[in-house]
RNA sequence: GGGCCUGUGGUGUAGCGGUUAACAUGCCUGCCUGUCACGCAGGAGAUCGCGGGUUCGAUCCCCGUCAGGCCCGCCA
């Protein structure tokens, strides 16, 4: 270690009587008039480092004056502590350094918040000093962790023959996915770069250049508003292979995520994966992203209710919609009334215009909707969902959309609340076969869900033209606790299915030369079939963190409002800046 | 674009239509030779986010606004 002998945290009994000099800030200091203790931390750790006038009077002068996070240079010596003022708490705890000299390397002035203190504090305040707040060691170990992933992932990509390419950050702005962040161009005047929102056309351009393996820990851009789990800039492990089927992909992949998880923590993972159908996963859990940690699925009641005297539902089917029930267990007796109604307007956010219950109970099922229900669609409702007496059991009726979205969201819920979900799992599984495209309302076209650049599945082609939105996709997402992690597909590789696809997606012959025609042309060169993954990196870290929100895993994160309240960023530039990029601020302020 | 929550000494919270605005911690001063969230004694520190309104009187009620958070839309 340059500049010092060890780290603090190195400190133990195997240098006893050692000298030693450590760098480091005083955490708290414990002054007792004629003895001075200080809790020493760096990087490694924290070891007490005691001062005593039989030692040295001028040290116990300066340590005097010593307050929390003032940089320290001490020497001194390892000394084993009297067992009765052990410290168990932390791992130097039986040793301490008695300290010969000292220099104080620079002051600090009173904190604004305490280093050990456990994230109760504002976000705001840890944003803005945010360089203090990572000095707090959950969140130091969370960059440590990030790092380690990091660190993993290279190492393994390494191993199976991956090349680390970097591609541009100033690039071209294309139509289709997220917003784009613009940067204006000084040389062409009114003309603007975009920043990557992955690096998606130029992988697979390195796939027709005959890289074969790529990978790159890549920034991405997207300026959509704001999530916990969504920041406007981050990491992604971006891959992409040629000549690799789907399966050799997934199966190197959760390798991948098995390294993982047992160098970071020691767990062995099943592989393969499980795998569910976009279509499955959407019926069963109401979510393309399901968080498998808990059963509680949703049970579809279509057929059982469609002739039912229930109106809503009868005419939900009737109307092309479905009904879905989810038994939440035991709970009937626990909940009030004013408990179930108020999950009605949960159940509103997503769209669902009501929500319907049942008690059951051990003749009859009970509540408002009972009377409805004939002898036998009571007891084919009971079957379906299992139901005992104390389950209380709800229904969403609507739109398949709407159904999946509400009454997932329901499950979650219940799911977490009623701490149904053991944290200490990590439920990976595939979601496949997504549809390729969705129609969009506000367009009035289908639009690709993935991206344009993705496989029909090859029995499906026959019907891009007629069906577009009956097409599935060669795509598949990596699904970790409810999380999506990632997400792939195998591209397309052919000029002509490209144009095809662009066409479906209502590209003119023109547009689509304008926006990809160098791909269309790459694509004429001998391009080998290929296909590839990108896993979000920060929400990787997140959930091997055992966190829950982004920023914390992001050494310097944006808030909501997608701004850094460190820097201050975005502000403003000077009028010079604006006129060498020949722009005008027509208006100012936050968006209307 | 929309919904909900939060905003009170440095920090974290309490509070109430009329208070000397409370508590903890931090900070400052003094005492203390085995502490480890040291202890003890004393002290400083707040125009209750900002603007407007209601009221005899607003930190408290209403409207707006700003900031932070969570969510829907958006985003893969």
């Amino acid at each position: 270690m340059i500049g010092r002998t060890h780290q603090c945290g190195e400190i133990s009994e195997a240098l006893i009587g050692e000298k030693v000099q450590l760098k480091g800030w005083a955490q708290t200091r414990r002054d007792l008039g004629q003895v001075i203790f200080i809790d020493l931390r760096d990087r490694s750790g924290i070891v007490q480092i005691v001062f005593n006038p039989e030692i040295s009077e001028e040290a116990l002068q300066t340590a005097d004056r010593v307050r929390s996070e003032y940089v320290l240079d001490i020497k001194g010596t390892v000394i084993k502590r009297e067992e009765e003022t052990y410290n168990d708490k932390i791992p130097t705890g039986t040793v301490e350094v008695q300290v010969n000299e000292i220099e104080i390397l620079n002051p600090s002035k009173a904190l604004p918040f305490a280093v050990d203190s456990d994230g109760e504090i504002t976000e705001d305040v840890r944003l803005k000093y945010r360089y203090l707040d990572l000095r707090r060691p959950e969140m130091t170990e969370t960059i440590k962790l990030r790092h380690k992933t990091t660190k993993i992932i290279r190492d393994f990509l390494d191993n199976h023959e991956f090349l680390d390419v970097e591609t541009p950050m100033l690039t071209k702005s294309t139509p289709e996915g997220a917003r784009d962040y613009l940067v204006p161009s000084r040389v062409h005047h009114g003309e603007f770069y975009a920043l990557p929102q992955s690096p998606q056309l130029f992988k697979q351009l390195l796939m027709v250049s005959g890289l074969e393996r790529y990978y790159q820990i890549v920034r991405c851009f997207r300026d959509e508003d704001l999530r916990a789990d969504r920041q406007p800039e981050f990491t992604q492990v971006d891959i992409e292979t040629s000549f690799m089927d789907k399966e050799d992909l997934l199966a190197m992949m959760e390798e991948l995520m098995a390294t993982l998880l047992k160098d970071i923590h020691g767990v062995e993972i099943e592989t393969p994966f499980p795998r569910l159908t976009y279509e499955e996963a959407m019926h069963r859990y109401g979510s393309d992203k399901p968080d498998t940690r808990f059963g509680m699925e949703l049970v579809e009641l279509s057929e059982i209710v469609k002739d039912s005297d229930f109106k809503v539902f009868a005419q939900a089917v009737k109307n092309g919609g479905i009904v879905k029930g989810l038994n939440v267990k035991g709970v009937a007796d626990n909940m009030s009334r004013k408990e179930i109604d108020d999950l009605a307007d949960f159940v509103a956010i997503y769209g669902a215009k009501g929500l319907a219950w049942l008690k059951v109970e051990e003749n009859a099922l009970k509540g408002p909707i009972a009377k409805f229900f004939s002898e036998d669609e009571t007891a084919a409702i009971r079957e379906a969902l299992d139901a005992e007496p104390g389950d209380l059991l709800f229904f969403g009726a609507d739109k398949p959309q709407v159904v999946f979205d509400a009454m997932g969201a329901l499950r979650l819920k219940f799911g977490k609340e009623l701490n149904l979900i053991d944290k200490s799992v990590f439920n990976f599984l595939w979601v496949t076969e997504f549809p390729l495209m969705e129609y969009d309302e506000d367009e009035n076209r289908h639009v690709a869900m993935h991206h344009p650049f993705t496989r029909p599945v090859k029995e499906d082609i026959n019907v891009l033209d007629e069906d577009p939105a009956q097409v599935r996709a060669e795509a598949y997402d990596l699904v970790l606790n409810g999380y999506e992690l990632g997400g792939g597909s195998q591209r397309i590789y052919e000029r002509e299915l490209q144009e095809k696809m662009f066409t479906a997606l209502g590209f003119s012959q023109e547009e689509a030369r304008d926006q990809f025609g160098f791909l269309l042309e790459a694509f004429e060169y001998g391009t080998p079939p290929h296909g590839g993954i990108a896993l979000g990196l920060d929400r990787l870290v997140m959930i091997l963190a055992g966190r829950t929100n982004l920023r914390d895993t992001i050494a310097f994160p944006k808030t909501a409002s997608a701004s850094d309240l460190l820097t201050k960023a975005p502000s403003d530039v000077s009028e010079k800046q604006l006129k060498e990029l020949n722009l005008k601020i027509v208006s100012k302020g936050k968006k209307e």
